[in-house]
DNA sequence: TCTGGGGTCCTAGGACCC
DNA sequence: TCTGGGGTCCTAGGACCC
């Protein structure tokens, strides 16, 4: 039936976070600069330049605040809806360009390459039109199957002879045997740390290993996951591209605090406030959850601090996508988990038993869904949509600043707000 | 003083049933 | 009082990813 063999393709923008910061301000560009995390706490993304200083991924700031000072790396704290912005425009140019196209990440994307006459030329003509069109650098890296396009994407971007565009499947037997000799095993997506440790107590250290080993053998003393990974080492797709992205099967909403707080009000705020997030994104996969898990935490890394951390499941009678419901719901759960006397860093909440609405089985105790409460809400979710996230809420998600996420290096919304856009002045 | 958030999949083990 | 094995469902925890 297929004359051709599968070709895929692993798109990937460099330095996504710091490009995008200084596409919008090109006074950063070429520079050292950093990204944080949520609540400004950890370095999450690197400029070249910064990566060659030495500042590691995940490093908290406040480790690395006066090296940043000395080698005049600018710090910025993460503006998510930018990101997700330009994520959106570099998905369209390959959607453009291509047929088959799965959004992996906010910075990656699987294309299916094959039958294309000369996938290696596409790769560079891909990238071209992504930088053209975005200003966004990205490497490509081809291969048989998705975890060797995720190899040669390192490949490409580690080996900058190769213009960012290499393809494995290009090279000859004995090239490829050097190269899988000479990468750790944890260069392989899917093998991280924990699992570099035991599968070097097997021996296993390099890409080649891995790849030569008895996936057979491997599955009894590892997982099937790992099994996979070592067929598609060999040029086996075990993992096909998904175009449409799944229904998320449980939703998160969780910030720490700017502050530690010891107020329940807080924390009912903050709650609040995940919830109506987490039921904004539940509704837009126009789907019910059936329970709601709460949780509460102090800060860890306080060790002197009294430690307290716990959660709860509180299910709903009637599945429900309802804000209102899940608030309820939620505050039962805070209500039963909360003690008081201890120093609060980090509450969240996650809608699980998730299903399509109009699914539910029928029984004795299932009521007809609330006309009403859909109407009400869907009114809500476009309003925000139209005006900006929280121009409606419920009146418990009203908070004070207590609580709120740190983010004192943000820069502006410059493609997504009006009142933000970019200003350009011509003299 | 200051240390992110949101997801998936797999496995082991317990409860329960026949 | 003695006693088996297999299947399913659920949950907690671990590993991975970005």
């Amino acid at each position: 039936m297929d004359e051709h063999k599968r070709l895929y393709a692993l798109v990937d923008a460099n330095n996504f976070y710091a490009t995008c910061e200084s596409i919008f301000d090109p006074r950063l560009q070429g520079k050292s600069l950093v990204v944080l995390s949520n609540n400004d706490g950890c370095i999450v993304a690197r400029s070249a330049e910064a990566k060659a200083h030495g500042i590691p991924m995940g490093a908290p700031l406040h480790e690395w605040r006066d090296f940043c000072d000395f080698t005049g790396t600018e710090i910025k704290s993460s503006n998510y809806a930018l990101y997700g912005d330009m994520s959106r425009r570099m998905l369209s140019v390959l959607q453009d360009n291509c047929e088959r196209v799965e959004s992996y990440s906010i910075d990656e994307s699987f294309l299916d390459l094959t039958g294309q006459s000369d996938p290696t030329q596409m790769g560079y003509f891909l990238r071209s039109e992504v930088r053209r069109r975005t200003k966004i650098t990205c490497g490509v890296g081809i291969g048989p199957t998705k975890t060797l396009a995720k190899f040669a994407n390192m490949i490409a971007k580690k080996q900058p002879w190769y213009g960012g565009v290499f393809n494995i499947a290009d090279q000859p037997h004995d090239f490829i045997t050097n190269l899988f000799e000479a990468y750790p095993v944890n260069e392989v997506w899917g093998v991280g740390n924990r699992l570099k440790k035991s599968l070097e107590a097997h021996g296993i250290k390099t890409v080649l290993d891995l790849a030569t080993a008895d996936p057979k053998l491997i599955r009894t003393h590892f997982n099937v996951v790992l099994e996979k990974t070592v067929r598609e080492l060999w040029g086996e797709p075990c993992l096909s591209l998904e175009e449409v992205a799944p229904d998320k099967q449980q939703i998160m909403a969780s910030r720490s605090f700017g502050q530690t707080t010891t107020n329940p009000k807080d924390l009912a705020a903050a709650i609040a406030n995940h919830v109506s997030r987490a039921a904004e994104k539940l509704r837009a996969q126009n789907s019910q959850c059936q329970y709601v898990y709460v949780m509460l935490r102090t800060n860890p890394f306080r060790e002197k601090d009294p430690q307290y951390r716990r959660s709860t499941i509180v299910p709903l009678a009637v599945p429900s996508s309802d804000t209102r419901v899940l608030l309820k719901a939620a505050m039962v759960g805070l209500k039963e988990i909360f003690k008081s006397g201890y120093r609060y860093h980090k509450a969240g909440i996650m809608l699980s038993g998730i299903s399509q609405v109009g699914v539910q089985q029928a029984d004795l105790f299932t009521e007809i869904r609330d006309e009403k409460s859909d109407r009400l809400m869907s009114t809500i979710d476009q309003i925000n949509q139209r005006f900006g996230r929280g121009t409606l809420h419920v009146a418990s998600t009203d908070l004070t600043s207590q609580w709120k996420m740190r983010q004192d290096l943000r820069s502006p919304s410059y493609t997504t707000n009006w009142k933000e856009l970019p200003v350009v002045i011509a003299n």
